[in-house]
DNA sequence: GACGTCGATTGATATTTATAAAACGATGAA
DNA sequence: TTCATCGTTTTATAAATATCAATCGACGTC
């Protein structure tokens, strides 16, 4: 693809807005975007990409996008025009299966996250999401936030407020919050009171 | 394909369970069913269709049904064996442009329920649900129910007293219940208050 | 026609979640 | 350093939603 180009945008740069048509399809290379959506004055976050496609269901179909987006951090993306995508798509049988094991991965993220939307409670939905996204620091388990938490809050489904009492809710769990970092100190009594689903938080595979 | 098959399912017949390996890909071609998740003894419906395959992406990639489904009214459906799908996807460009169009207008529909979710409010569902699912009947808009109203409300993401206590609010727009039938009296004050979107409500194109 | 069943509705109450306002705390500029 | 800003937390209160129990009403059976 002759005309693709990789752009670099700081933090909270406006990539995409709902209602628009795709002219590219972005592919983040490195960085982090925020997808959300607006309506009558609320605003939600749908989800929190680190390195993949985004909105690619608009750009195969041509139709305006459901989300917006935005980066979070300085972020690099490579930007694929949306006309050549289609293109190649119906020339590429590879990329054609490639295109369709995206999608379709993240259309089973996004039954995931409606799962954990209307299954859960808000403090639940924060006990998975801490137990899909610490990593290990020698021998401790650690979150560090990379964005606000009113992004996080969003995410979750809730107000930053209700978020700050979550977090209070779980140090009965052994979630000891500071600033943005989040530090698990009792693995087993989050992961019981959370009770996580490979159903619903299982990553592909 | 020569092993596909008809089959012919009465009502509240359990078709797939979630958590099990794909064999078929299910196209519904005439009657309902409903998509449903369970988690921690809550149940929660996903989604409602009419005509349409379902759970296509599990059976591209190969992996467990995240939904059960279980038909709601009597039902005929095309079981395609899994391995054929993938296999013909692989031999038929055509085939594979259609899949990719059909798991798209998927993930598409999937992204407004779940703005749907997390904007609305319990009544303004009800309200929005209701302008996409009624019939003329004549001068009269009319919902005629297929389902209990119990699946109505877990649909929603609310519980049968709370769908009952919305549709009492609605009847200050001009919504009047009696029993399975559901009359839209003032489109325009209903539509005042649901205050629908493209971008959540809008059937695709 | 009386009875039993089951879904739907209603009323009372509890829980969850949101909102509004104030206080806190870190950060950056003057 | 001092001040202003902004995200976060806390407190208080309100609204939305869920739960529990009881009742209603349609339907089918006996």
């Amino acid at each position: 693809m002759q005309v693709s180009s990789l752009q670099r945008y700081p933090p909270n740069t406006l990539l995409i807005s709902e209602g628009e048509r795709p002219d590219f399809l972005h592919v983040l290379i490195e960085g982090c975007v925020e997808l959300f959506a607006s309506h009558n004055g609320r605003h939600t976050t749908i989800d929190i990409v680190k390195a993949s496609t985004f909105i690619f269901a608009a750009v195969i179909l041509d139709q305006p996008y459901l989300k917006s987006a935005r980066t979070l951090l300085e972020s690099r993306i490579l930007l694929l025009p949306a006309k050549d995508v289609r293109a190649i798509f119906y020339e590429d049988p590879d990329f054609a299966f490639a295109a369709i094991a995206e999608i379709s991965k993240c259309y089973r993220d996004l039954v995931k996250l409606l799962k954990d939307q209307k299954l859960r409670s808000t403090s639940e939905r924060l006990a998975n999401w801490l137990l899909r996204n610490y990593s290990k620091h020698g021998d401790d388990l650690v979150v560090a936030l990379e964005f606000e938490k009113k992004t996080l809050s969003s995410l979750l489904g809730t107000t930053p407020e209700n978020l700050s009492r979550a977090l209070g809710q779980l140090a009965a769990a052994g979630v000891v919050t500071s600033g943005r970092t989040i530090r698990i100190t009792d693995k087993e009594a989050l992961v019981a009171f959370a009770s996580p689903s490979r159903l619903i938080d299982g990553t592909i595979g």
